[in-house]
RNA sequence: GCCCCUGUAGUGAAACGGAUAUCACGACAGGCUUCGAACCUGUUAUUGGGGGUUCAAAUCCCUCCGGGGGCACCA
């Protein structure tokens, strides 16, 4: 809807100015607003004010808009004329579940490869995994909504160090060798270990293999946690091992890396020039031992992706690897990718008895992805952490969020659903041909407005890839409709007017459901 | 020491450089003969301190104070 007046100012406006249109939180500031008149203040040479009149007055000679205002110093404020609101109520009820979503022009589309959990299979989640599978999974569909080509990855780091680190680790969990500092000493290890106990024996002289077959076992739980438990769905499990190793990718960008002249050996190893990409240190590619570090393998896999025709990389990481960010998007500009962006969820802390419990997977002290799930209903557990930005450092208490979970504002925009839904069922009326001309009291117009919003929220949300501003949305939207809810009614009114509002409710409805979908939140009929 | 994130009501959070800083929970006072009260209506903040840039700063810059995290030939 935005749209609508952005080519309105567009076309009265000749100098090329980036022109922002913002929604007011205050309906006296009108349906949309602009500061476009700051703007041209200096270029035209003139005050802001006399700018904004003469746009005010190209504006209402357009013809969208039923008001148009200069307020403030020169902000120019505009309200939609009802009939546009009208239009868009009703391609809200003919397009249903495609309704906010769009097809991106082609020049516009982008072939996106968003990576999200990506944990090693030495154990189970930790809360941050989740925190970033919730991200990731609804990014992924919001970027869908926007119109691009989306490929949902995990890559599974099963090979290498980490993996015979495992399997030495259930060995020193059955005494067959000694413990080591580095060795993963969760219970998980210990119970893996125990049950699996002759099969830990055979393989006393073989870590890697004992480890690759615990990773195995802990990939196939981790699917089942997220994928059953949390409603977190990927397109593809990237194995280092098949896809990358095995296709020769870690050698195929060293060789581009030595092509480029930006390999050389220093100390027995061999160097990558990251900080001519703005790294702070340059980085080894392959150790003095002559090993491949984890960093060149995975440059190995930004390789295959670009080679798999992405030219847009997400990557869901997180603090932990805050180290890690201007290495990687070094590879990703050797290798070719367009657009690489990472994106860092910030901490989960553990609060036990109100104290903090240092998480640590190495040690085993932490509260798993899986332990949320099972205690906390899964609507809530993503609402909850979809709420707010990743940039938040979150406290978490497994006690709290239980209790908390029975306060969610995700109960809020359900029952919302379930209130429109069953007022849709028990109508006594059908919409028909409904006249939403008829929709004129300021409860019919706000949700109106706040309907035709949700087209413009989901692109900002794939533009400034914050998933967060949808649920806002959401709970913006339930409010405005439970306001509705109370004032104004289908039934027991004059026929017509409640055919319209029969039609404000099912658009309701289709918008509520299309929103809370892209979130992985489900509506249920009742509660 | 260097780098990233962060400091907003009692609590947890939101806010594209914009106008009267939003929301939830808690607290207090009210509201069901009518489409489900898991709801609605009211009451509570000069955004950690100090400078600066700007017509306009919670937001950008400097500085101080306080939190969290990262700085491996580990993953």
């Amino acid at each position: 809807m935005r749209e609508t007046a952005l080519r309105a100012l567009k076309a009265v406006i000749p100098e090329a100015v980036p022109i922002e249109v913002t929604v007011p939180d205050n309906d006296t500031h009108g349906h949309y607003s602009t500061n476009v008149a700051f703007r041209l203040a200096k270029m035209r040479g003139a005050a802001p004010i006399a700018i904004a009149e003469t746009i005010k007055h190209a504006l209402l000679a357009e013809g969208n808009f039923s008001r148009v205002e200069v307020a403030g110093n020169g902000f120019i404020n505009m309200w939609l004329a009802h009939s546009s609101l009208e239009k868009e109520i009703a391609d809200i009820i003919k397009k249903k579940k495609a309704y906010g979503k769009r097809r991106a022009p082609r020049a516009e589309r982008q072939k996106i490869q968003i990576e999200y959990i990506s944990a090693n299979p030495t154990g189970p989640l930790t809360l941050a995994n989740g925190r970033g599978g919730f991200l990731g999974d609804a990014l992924a569909n919001i970027l869908e909504a926007a119109g691009h080509d989306v490929e949902r990855e995990y890559y599974v780091n099963d090979t290498g160090n980490q993996v015979r680190t495992l399997g030495n680790s259930l060995l020193a969990a059955q005494g067959l060798i000694p413990d080591e500092e580095k060795f993963y000493k969760g219970e998980y290890v210990k119970e893996w270990a125990a049950k699996n106990a002759s099969l830990v024996k055979r393989f006393t002289k073989k870590p890697e293999v004992l480890g690759a077959k615990a990773a195995a076992y802990f990939l196939a739980s981790i699917k089942k946690v997220v994928e059953k438990g949390a409603g977190i769905h990927f397109d593809r499990y990237t194995s280092e091992a098949r896809h990358i190793h095995s296709k020769k990718f870690t050698d195929k960008v060293m060789a581009l890396f030595k092509k480029k002249g930006l390999t050389y050996e220093s100390e027995g190893a061999q160097w990558l020039k990251t900080t001519e990409f703005g790294d702070d240190k340059d980085r080894v590619l392959i150790t003095k031992e002559g090993a491949p570090t984890y960093f060149l393998a995975d440059a190995g896999h930004y390789l295959e992706t670009e080679k798999r025709g992405f030219d847009t990389k997400l990557i869901i990481l997180g603090p932990d690897h805050y180290g890690y960010v201007s290495r990687i998007q070094a590879a990703a500009t050797i290798v070719g990718i367009e657009h690489s962006h990472v994106l860092i969820t910030q901490a989960v802390r553990l609060i036990q008895g109100g104290e903090e419990v240092k998480m640590s997977k190495r040690k085993g002290t932490f509260v798993t992805f899986e332990e949320l799930i099972d205690e906390v209903p899964k609507d809530a557990a993503r609402f909850f952490f979809q709420m707010i930005s990743p940039d938040t450092h979150m406290d978490f208490d497994l006690d709290l969020a239980k209790e908390r979970s029975l306060k969610n504002p995700v109960f809020y925009a359900q029952y919302a659903y379930v209130r429109a839904r069953g007022i849709i069922t028990k109508a006594k009326i059908r919409m028909g041909r409904p006249d939403l001309s008829l929709l004129d009291t300021e409860e019919d117009v706000r949700l109106m407005r706040k309907l035709a919003e949700f087209p413009d929220v989901l692109r900002d949300a794939a533009e400034s890839f914050a998933v967060h501003h949808v649920t806002r949305y959401v709970l913006e939207l339930s409010k405005l409709f439970h306001n509705f809810y109370e004032k104004e009614r289908v039934d027991g009114v004059e026929e017509s007017l409640g055919r319209a509002r029969l039609a404000l409710v099912t658009a309701s409805s289709i918008v509520l459901k299309n929103a809370l979908g892209i979130l992985g939140v489900s509506t249920p009929e009742k509660m």
